[in-house]
DNA sequence: CTGAAAGCGCTTACAG
DNA sequence: CTGAAAGCGCTTACAG
């Protein structure tokens, strides 16, 4: 590991016979370079592999080409697919998303967010979390921002974000067409503004069919799989029927499944099952799990523009998404 | 959005009454300084919120506190719980991962690569992909490399990873302690090494056994599920019958099992199955798979603080990685 | 078109 | 213990 004087403006300079405020002329091409000289310069430039600074150049211009990316959770299957539209979003602009996990624990994502500015982006997008409301306008004031997956009052323009509600009443929907009126739902964490408007969606399907609300058929799950499990041994439990369930997402519906096949329990022959999300994996569960779609690659590369955008002084310009029911085994007609 | 000029070291030297070096020492406390005098500059810190540039300060110091991580699809399940456990490992360090996807294409990891140095990382951590040995080692004369999920010759103490044979001769042993003799295998890409090693595991465990290698149950992958149950629909039209499949991985395991369902062939009645990777959704799926798991999160950790002992001029020290076997229920005695 | 100079916000010998 | 000065590697008015 050879460390290796960095070759600097100053050495091109040198090289090519002309001062290094020329060389960063023709480097950013901001001013017209006679030609000899800018050809010395570009030839001093690939002889001596030279690359420039970015952190002095971040310093020297007051920008630093980092955007700040708050994500709650870098492994989790939903947001990875927006994290790789963000990054696809960025690509050929000069700016590079970096990270900083928040777990969906406030403390951490305070601390994640203070990271992610001590390196002072010149704007940040945060996916999901608990930060408050206030606070995230509050930053907003400062720099551009832009949400992804959580609605903020008073900052709608700068969110992106699919409608809960309408997804869920689509998938309930399904189920009520297909002749259910028995139909769970494993909510989300409650605290979570999309666990509200999924159930919102599931009630307002109901009630526009005429089915009344049993909440003995309303668990509460925390998005994750093991409490998809867990809920279908409650409902098991109790004395309410059910022919149908709704999860709030995809990985409580794979553990829903699973409790559900160890009671020998057939979907969709003795069940039927709808998630949210339509995780990559869902394809390929068995039988292949009908959800509702989130256009997550969409929302990350729109949430990448739109912060682009604001960095350039324009509005954020975010496009409508639309959740979209996707039909496939796990859902089928209610005999009963 | 308000910019709000920025306060500096200078800021909170005038207003503690020192000078701008002595509001440096006691930021970093490097030299000892009155206590009356770091009173005054912490107060004056707090109370003008000051939080000093990191990107001054990397310029200044000559290190940028970052380090890159060339990963090559940052939603990919397997690596994604990498990127975790690097994330986790370098928490409380100084240093943060920067993030860029060389998605499994020469010319765009290059790209990445490129990305990450121009940034000036102090150490960059290689996740799999196919820039060559001898260019990573070169890399490595520069700065600290370390790299996970593949080997280097020549540079193995810097390679985080699991033993990919015996991780598949584990797998496979364990069908043949079933009972089984007719044992397909579903490959990865032939270009990874990880690939080779495994198959060459599964070759071993039937060679010990006395099971001669039938290459027509040899059926080649792409390491997604797609390719899984292309492999089964193939395995079926072929003359030789098997009653267990052995999956590189998990990905093109669930693949296998949805083919397997479509033909209503039942897992492990009919076929046992096993897979490798043992994802977060494996344990969820029906039957929960049979695997052979990877201490992934650990292996971001070690990364981590192999990256960090190299840059404070220790050798990388990695631990060994042993493959496991995760015995579920998509794998069962055989009876015919 | 082009160079010298000042400045970005810090750190760190150098003197005292 | 502490300040003035130089320097990190660039950019950008300012003059010409």
């Amino acid at each position: 590991m050879t460390a290796g004087k960095r070759i600097t403006i100053h050495d091109i300079a040198r090289h090519a016979g002309v001062s290094p405020s020329t060389v960063s002329r023709v480097l950013n091409n901001t001013t017209p370079v006679a030609e000899d000289k800018r050809l010395a310069v570009t030839a001093a430039i690939r002889r001596l592999n030279y690359r420039p600074s970015i952190v002095a150049q971040g310093l020297a211009r007051g920008t630093s080409t980092v955007i700040g990316v708050l994500t709650q959770d870098i492994a989790s299957p939903f947001y990875g697919e927006i994290l790789r539209g963000i990054e696809y979003g960025l690509r050929g602009s000069v700016y590079h998303p970096i990270f900083a996990n928040g777990n969906w624990r406030l403390q951490e994502e305070h601390d994640a967010l203070q990271i992610l500015r001590s390196r002072q982006p010149e704007g940040i997008i945060l996916l999901g979390g608990n930060i408050p409301d206030a606070e995230i306008r509050a930053v907003a004031e400062q720099l551009p921002v832009v949400v992804v997956g959580r609605h903020i009052t008073g900052f709608e323009r700068h969110c992106v974000r699919v409608d809960d509600f309408q997804g869920a009443y689509l998938a309930t929907r399904h189920l009520i067409e297909l002749g259910h009126r028995r139909i769970a739902h494993i909510t989300g964490i409650p605290s979570h503004q999309d666990t509200l408007d999924r159930q919102a969606g599931y009630e307002h399907a109901l009630h526009e069919a005429n089915i009344p609300l049993n909440t003995e058929l309303i668990i509460e799950g925390t998005f994750q799989e093991q409490s998809g499990m867990l809920a279908v041994e409650t409902l098991l439990m109790r004395a309410s029927p059910f022919t149908a369930i709704f999860a709030a997402n995809d990985q409580m519906a794979y553990g829903a499944r699973l409790a559900l096949y160890r009671r020998g329990i057939r979907v969709p022959e003795d069940v039927s099952l709808v998630g949210f999300d339509n995780l990559p994996g869902s394809a390929f569960t068995t039988p292949p799990l009908t959800t509702v779609r989130q256009p997550t690659v969409e929302m990350g590369t729109a949430a990448a523009s739109a912060i682009l955008s604001l960095i350039s002084g324009a509005p954020p310009d975010l496009p409508h998404f639309a959740p979209e029911l996707i039909i496939r085994e796990s859902a089928s007609l209610c005999w009963r």
